[in-house]
DNA sequence: AGCCGATATGTTATTTAGTTACATGACCCT
DNA sequence: AGGGTCATGTAACTAAATAACATATCGGCT
C-alpha cells in the first residue's frame, strides 16, 4: 500500500513518500513556521508517531529544497518560492511578533559572500542567511 | 568574595562577573566553537554544576558582543575581533573539516540586506549570516 | 550602620530537539 | 526466488534549552 499517493493532486514534486507528502502538507498549511515536533503533533493522527519519521520526511524535503530549515528558531517552513530551487541561496525574514517568515533572494549579498570566499580559500557549499525582527504590520502596531 | 578578579589581567571588559570570565575563558582558549555542554564540562572543576549558570553567563556575553553564537551549530565563539562590537553585523564561515570558524565583516552584504528590509518594511534588530564549508587547509586536503 | 531594589547565583526538575540502533517491509532488478 | 536499496516503525537515548524557586551580593540611599 506505500506510494499509495498516486491519486493525488498536489504540486510539488510527484514522487514523494507518504510521509514526506504529509510534512511538507503540514508545513504548507502553516502560516508560521513548525518544529519536528509541532509538526509530530500535527499528524498523529495519520499515524505518525515518533520524532525520527519527521526527521527522515524534513531531511528529504530540504535537501530537494521543498523546505527550508531556519537555524536561529530550529524550526522549518515550506518553501515558499516554486523557483527557489533554481536560484541558489535564500534570505529568511522572520517576525518576532507575530511569527512570519518571508522568504526572499538576495543574488548581491551571495555573490558577496562568494567573493568573500574565494579571497579565503573557503568553499562554501550552504549559506544561512536570517534577519530577526518585526515585519511592518508588527513593527506599526508595536512602535517601541 | 564575589567579583574578586579584580587582579586579573586580562583585555576584556574588566566588569564581568566571576562565571562570565570563566566562560568566556573558556570560549577564548579553544579552537573551536563550543556548545553551552561543552563549557560546563571544562568548568566542573570551576564549580559550575548546570547548565543554566552557562547560559546566563553566554546570554550576557553575546549582549556585550564578547561572544557569538553560531545558530547553526548551536555552539559559541569568543569575538575574534576586538573592534566587531562597533561595526555592526558579523559572518562567520565555518568548517566542517576541522570546525574552525572565521570571522568577517560584509558591510556592503549587510547594506544590502537592510535596503532590502525598508524596501519590506521590516524593522531587523538582529542578522545571521553563516557560510558552511571548507577552509582553504580542508578543502586542499580532501578534495572530494 | 540598616534597608531596599536590582542583579547574579545555585540547584532541581522539566521540556524541547535531535540521534543511535535495530528490525521490518516495499520496490526493483536479474 | 534472491539480493540490493530505500522507506518505515519503534524504543531508548543524548543533547540543548528553559522553568521555577531559593539564596546571595552589590549599589545606592537615609
Amino acid at each position: 500500500m506505500a506510494h499509495s499517493h498516486k491519486g493525488h493532486n498536489h504540486v510539488w514534486a510527484d514522487d514523494l513518500t507518504r510521509n514526506q507528502e504529509l510534512v511538507l502538507g503540514t508545513l504548507a498549511h502553516s502560516a508560521a513556521p513548525l518544529s519536528a515536533y509541532d509538526i509530530l503533533d500535527r499528524l498523529r493522527d495519520d499515524g505518525l508517531r515518533a520524532p525520527l519519521q519527521i526527521y527522515r520526511a524534513l531531511e528529504k524535503l530540504t535537501e530537494r529544497g521543498l523546505a527550508h530549515r531556519l537555524e536561529s528558531l530550529n524550526a522549518f517552513v515550506c518553501c515558499a518560492d516554486a523557483h527557489c530551487h533554481a536560484s541558489g541561496s535564500i534570505a529568511f525574514a522572520i517576525c518576532e511578533g507575530c511569527g512570519k517568515v518571508e522568504e526572499f533572494a538576495q543574488p548581491e549579498v551571495e555573490s558577496r559572500l562568494k567573493g568573500w570566499s574565494e579571497g579565503a580559500g573557503f568553499v562554501p557549499n550552504r549559506m544561512t542567511i536570517e534577519l530577526r525582527g518585526l515585519c511592518r504590520g508588527c513593527a506599526s502596531s508595536s512602535p517601541a
